[in-house]
DNA sequence: TGTTCAGTCTGGACAGTGTTCAGATTGGAC
DNA sequence: GTCCAATCTGAACACTGTCCAGACTGAACA
């Protein structure tokens, strides 16, 4: 359609935009090159002037939303307990990548080593250091702390439609409940019994709890 | 080739081992229907007789890896303590993960409802309940632990190449060591300053201490 | 024994994917 | 004013998951 050259309204920034756009109406499987090029007038091809293949932009997309979501602010008052700032993080990211439904699938799948991520890392280590952690004692509490909430993140992602915004925690959980309810109770009985608190997995409560056995641990 | 008809020699079991295979020595994006057929004499749309579509497909390969690594016995063990036990199933299900690197990027791309899956749960909360926790707290427990364990593998499987076997961890942490001297100190002091540590973010050494706090956290 | 029928598998196709290559076009540097 | 690196296009390649119509089979039933 258009003739080659330069156009110059097209870069990184713009390309991880189109494809966060793509990703949330259409779902992971809908973020396609072809898709993501055509939402920007342009060839598909176009997109390797600026990432070498269709990893690269993903993990620029990881990195954007780590970074649109992770509340560092938040992370460094020191008018607040260290206890309550991690949270607030945790919780901050938390809802910004279930937002998200299909990207949390993906935030797992690329390593945590883009400019946003170290920066994320670099201030929890702070609060760490504020919460009384040695260096070393830190930086093993930060990945704990990382590894809990993208993966919960991710598990929790799992069960919602990319496409869609997510449903309101009830929702989940009721659906869940559904699921529960069909185990048998002979084979699984401790799971029926508890069908309840499991289908509350799903929820800010779980996550809450979760972190704050954590924190516990970390004696924060 | 061959003619339709029933052969006999194909079944659910059949077809996850093939993709199995597949996955080991071709990674996640060699696991194709295709590929899953042709090592299995069979044309490609054959499969659609035993899995509705690839998901249920993956969602069968990531329980039987669960039910495969999963050490239920050493769990359930009454001679030896709680915390040791669940130790001893982590270590054995975070092995057997990594085995098979492609595979460890799949298994929190599936909901844990599979039937072992489901089992693995069950006998969890069977040792929670051993070590003195109450119904709820134990499926809360439950599900913490699992959400770290599949968490930490994800992370760290995103660093493997899937295609080969897991190289052993010192060279793992080599390879992060260099990776991490090149962030600059600058910007990023505190994670320049722990760069050993979180090196070895990637080794038994962090994923058994991350438990251990989570396991602190818990009383256990 | 013959027929029916559900279950199995094939050939062939469809729309779509990531990626590559040669070539057209552009803007800025010398 | 000319060169050159960067930008973008058109067309193609090999491949993907999935679907349909139809060929074949074995067991159940008459």
């Amino acid at each position: 359609m258009a003739r080659p050259g330069p156009r110059g309204d097209l870069s990184d920034a713009a390309i991880v935009d189109a494809a966060l756009d793509l990703l949330d109406d259409r779902g992971p499987d809908g973020m396609s090159l072809r898709g993501i090029a055509t939402a920007l007038g342009v060839a598909p091809n176009a997109l390797y002037t600026y990432f070498p293949d269709k990893a690269a932009l993903l993990r620029a997309v990881v990195d954007r939303l780590i970074g649109t979501h992770a509340d560092l602010d938040a992370l460094a008052d020191p008018a607040v307990p260290v206890r309550r700032r991690i949270h607030r993080l945790a919780a901050g990211l938390r809802d910004g990548l279930i937002s998200h439904p299909g990207a949390a699938g993906l935030v797992l799948g690329a390593p945590m080593d883009g400019a946003q991520a170290l920066l994320l890392g670099e201030r929890l280590l702070d609060a760490l250091a504020d919460g009384g952690l040695e260096d070393d004692e830190a930086a093993r509490a930060c990945y704990l702390i990382i590894v809990y909430l993208l993966g919960f993140v991710a598990l929790e992602a799992v069960e919602l439609d990319p496409t869609a915004a997510a449903p309101p925690e009830e929702e989940r959980m009721l659906a869940r409940r559904k699921a529960f309810d069909a185990v048998p109770a002979d084979v699984y009985p401790r799971t029926a019994r508890t069908a309840a608190t499991m289908s509350a997995y799903v929820g800010t409560g779980q996550f809450t709890w979760g972190l704050d056995r954590i924190l516990d641990g970390l004696h924060l």
